[in-house]
DNA sequence: ACTTTAATACTACAAGCGTAGTAGAATCAG
DNA sequence: CTGATTCTACTACGCTTGTAGTATTAAAGT
């Protein structure tokens, strides 16, 4: 089984490209261009540009659909988000995944009472996993 | 009150230079380079280059002590968690801290009972937050 | 068939970051 | 004092990423 190649890290704004192909499944330049999270606008061709990046980095592959290229995710938007998520862990709090959501829960930031659920829920499928 | 300015985004050799800044509190170029973790031999001067330009960005401070200067973290390592953290939450699952959370921890990697116990209590204190 | 339109291909450039060499200044060994 | 050592300052270079222009090709209207 081949192992799969280390995931390259992307830019702002090619994560921001990820993001909207994502959401679509398939989409073309102009879907991106309309649907882009972005401070201001760009142009055609520069999303075209990134857009192939992301497929020579293989996040994103294209067939052709007459005379234009359609779009479609090959890596996952978790897996993507965990891949980002490892380097923090790793980085900053020498690999312990626990202390680290502990001290960035520890911020200001808004965590609703049905994400509390879920994280409540997960720890304890772990606790489960954990004793058998 | 100032806004605290934006935290720009570190390169990773930058991250790692931070990292061990973050361990010693105080520490001068030959510190970094003896400890840093990089998985290759940088020179001198690589580091220097590095930490000159995280004082730039005021992630660093830096004194004289004699000719040589001595470096001191400005930003914390959790402010600087968070801030790569919200990057994730915000880019990949818009801005929802808990949904991150769930798919983050809905990996392989393994989380220790400790850590188990140290996020159930967070998520304990968080309700206690809201009701109270 | 000829013109407009719409998409792609190719090229380019500036800023950021990893990387390091070289030159100069201060200190230390003898 | 003089040479070796040790720092810092300055400069540089290649690669990545954001950004977009220009050229070309294919489709579609008339």
């Amino acid at each position: 089984m081949a192992e799969k190649a280390e995931l390259e890290q992307l830019g702002e704004l090619e994560t921001a490209v990820m993001a909207v192909v994502w959401q679509s499944d398939k989409c073309d330049v102009n879907d991106v261009l309309g649907q882009l999270e972005w401070g201001k606008p760009l142009a055609y061709t520069t999303i075209m540009t990134v857009m192939n990046r992301l497929v020579d980095k293989q996040f994103l592959e294209r067939t052709r659909s007459g005379r234009k290229y359609v779009y479609r995710a090959v890596v996952q938007r978790d897996e993507a988000a965990r891949n980002r998520f490892k380097k923090i862990v790793d980085g900053f709090y020498g690999g312990l995944t626990g202390l680290a959501v502990s001290e960035l829960l520890g911020g200001e930031d808004e965590v609703s009472n049905g994400e509390l659920d879920a994280l409540e829920e997960l720890v304890r499928r772990r606790r489960a996993e954990k004793s058998g």
